[in-house]
DNA sequence: TTGCTCCTCACGTCACGTGAGGTGGC
DNA sequence: TTGCTCCTCACGTCACGTGAGGTGGC
């Protein structure tokens, strides 16, 4: 309680909620405020708007605005530029979702494929074996429990 | 045999093969020649080059300049921005073809394992049928001929 | 010689960023 | 009043395309 030190925290806000006025929305995304205004003209950012018109930037808008930064200055892309890779982004990114699921999916089919493999070998096998010395087939469960992997006939005792 | 017609016809070449010299390959790419020797001091094309080191461009390259001009011309990219959409586009390639053959191997896989699970249910349920009236269990093969793939389980008759 | 190639240099155009200038409401 | 917002207009810079100019080999 003796000192004080400053704090940094942090507000759970939806990401997509408008926030930041765009003074502060420039600042966060290291531009001038009236090229947040030309982007927004040519249709890359969205920001929503207060009840009196002023702009209102969300943190994906923010973060948006950063990828953008990054592209012009970084990388020296126009905005025509920018425009086009954002949109081959995002398709890469379905894709790439789509892959995985299809991956997961994929992998989820195999084991529930092997699985029924598995029961219904040991369906068939579990289920009948010779009883003493007699051919005489009888119920695995009346005799002992199953054993790994020996699969045995029962054709003979169904009805036909 | 009396008049000639223009014939277009077509010869079959390697496609990164470097066959035309850049007065055509401009012509071809509607674009100036300066312009593709612009764009390889870029690094956005490489044409092959004659012994005598005269540039030598192939039909692929020819192509690639074409999705450039597109890209330049209609989209209003510049060069930064042609860099990474095609990149970009080669990676999306390469994705769409990883979940085509993941697609394809997945129902392979499907297939194979429906197969093996009949396989599996047929042999066991072929391979021992009833003999005559008797209780006893005699190999299907010694009744009547094998039918298609029936592996036979002989489990009891092993020697432990 | 003509028409191509190679190269470098320079200029015109256009996109884009930013600043100025004027308005209006907490 | 100050400092923000809104807007439009204009200018400086830079990328890019293209033309000019000079070279050299079929």
């Amino acid at each position: 309680m003796s000192t004080r030190r400053r704090v940094t925290t942090r507000v759970m806000v939806d990401s997509a909620r408008g926030v930041f006025m765009i003074s502060v929305a420039a600042e966060l995304a290291d531009m001038h405020p009236q090229t947040l205004r030309m982007y927004e003209a040519r249709g890359l950012i969205e920001p929503k708007r207060s009840p009196k018109g002023t702009r209102l930037y969300s943190q994906a808008d923010v973060e948006r605005l950063r990828r953008i930064q990054e592209m012009t200055s970084d990388l020296g892309l126009n905005l025509a530029g920018v425009e086009r890779v954002l949109e081959l982004e995002a398709e890469l990114e379905r894709a790439s979702r789509r892959l995985e699921a299809l991956e997961r999916r994929s992998e989820r089919m195999r084991e529930e494929m092997e699985a029924e493999l598995e029961r219904v070998r040991r369906s068939f096998k579990a289920e009948l074996v010779p009883y003493g010395s007699s051919n005489a087939l009888v119920r695995a469960s009346d005799v002992r429990p199953p054993r790994r992997k020996i699969p045995v006939e029962r054709d003979g005792e169904r009805p036909a």
